[in-house]
DNA sequence: GTATTTATTGAACAACTGTTCCATTTTGCC
DNA sequence: GGCAAAATGGAACAGTTGTTCAATAAATAC
């Protein structure tokens, strides 16, 4: 007996991303063996081949995808203004951005060291097209003498940090709505930058 | 042949310890097999059973003393002082802290989901006494009227993750001393904190 | 210098690893 | 309804995993 229960490439696919983001972030990279991730779909593990050449290609692809996504989803949203109108935008983006992409998020941070160098370098050139993005903002706003900042590629670091850790602790059922948190962090973002 | 070169009880549980604490911090735990740590300290794996009954052991062994060990060395150095006093103490220890002990804090972040639940439950009770020390502060400083803070809790989660946020970029080499970034983030801190 | 304790080796265990490949089944096209 | 293409199952490969254990070597105590 072979196959059992029908042919579905379309949808195989998503699923297989769908089932790998999922145990990835839960369990890490080095922890979910090939064939965890195809009983999740409910395959036999040589199916997955059909789909990903191996192993690494199905997490970097992860990555790549989130990297670019997030870098293209933000210069999308991003338009012109007073720095201190696009640091609030790039603060309450990256906080709603990231928080329905937890899966996404953690494993694009922590699996970092197993990826092979060349796909490592390409992440981390993606991850700094998106932390330039902040870094233009403060030293326009240097600039222009809104912001009070000492080093605009600092402050930026710090800031992402912040904001990024967010997805550690806030869950939807807890005493404050994301709007609130969102509230609070542009808050601190604000001061933080020495903005008024 | 049995063993080949000498009896050293006393110095082969640190270097355990020692590789491990590496090859975690390096590789990720799933990653580390027992045979690689045994190869690093110059032994055959079955030594390692004399001084840790499993591989779960070592892991969260190094964790607890980790944890331990921050919070008792924040103790010790915090004094009275007025919260804005505290404040600066606090984010000046949180990166001298953490900025010498890379391995660890790494670990202590990353693979808290390798550990059992009974395991995971103790390092995230220090952890929160942790977080309780600086939320200790932003509350008294609130009390007096000395910070402006919305809400203690999140401005401590906050105020961590930006200082730890340190650790994934510092290197000793660059172009600023850790001095420096501990001024800077001492000024990003006090400002978030809405101090004076 | 002998006896005891401690530390270590080396082999073994069953289970699991990523990947390949061929036979088989299902799908889409005519 | 028949045929090619695509998708899947199932088995196999060689290597690695954490852990146990008897045999052996070295260190210590007397």
């Amino acid at each position: 007996m072979a196959r059992t229960s029908g042919s579905h490439s379309e949808i195989t696919g998503p699923r297989i991303l769908d089932a790998a983001l999922r145990l990835f972030a839960q369990q890490g990279y080095a922890a979910v063996s090939m064939r965890k991730i195809a009983s999740e779909v409910g395959l036999q593990v040589g199916a997955l081949y059909n789909y990903t050449p191996d192993k690494q290609s199905l997490l970097f692809g992860l990555m790549r995808e989130h990297m670019e996504n997030l870098v293209a989803a933000w210069r999308e949203e991003a338009q012109g203004g007073t720095p201190n109108a696009r640091l609030e935008k790039f603060a309450r983006f990256h906080i709603r951005y990231h928080n329905v992409r937890r899966d996404a998020v953690f494993i694009a941070y922590m699996e970092l060291r197993n990826l092979t160098p060349e796909n490592f370098e390409i992440i981390e050139e993606l991850r700094r097209q998106y932390e330039g993005e902040l870094i233009a903002i403060l030293a326009e706003g240097v600039r222009q003498g809104d912001f009070q900042v000492a080093d605009p590629k600092i402050t930026a670091m710090a800031i992402i940090a912040m904001l990024t850790g967010v997805n550690t602790w806030f869950r939807e059922t807890g005493r404050l709505s994301l709007k609130d948190v969102e509230d609070i962090y542009w808050d601190m973002t604000r001061r933080a930058a020495g903005a008024s």
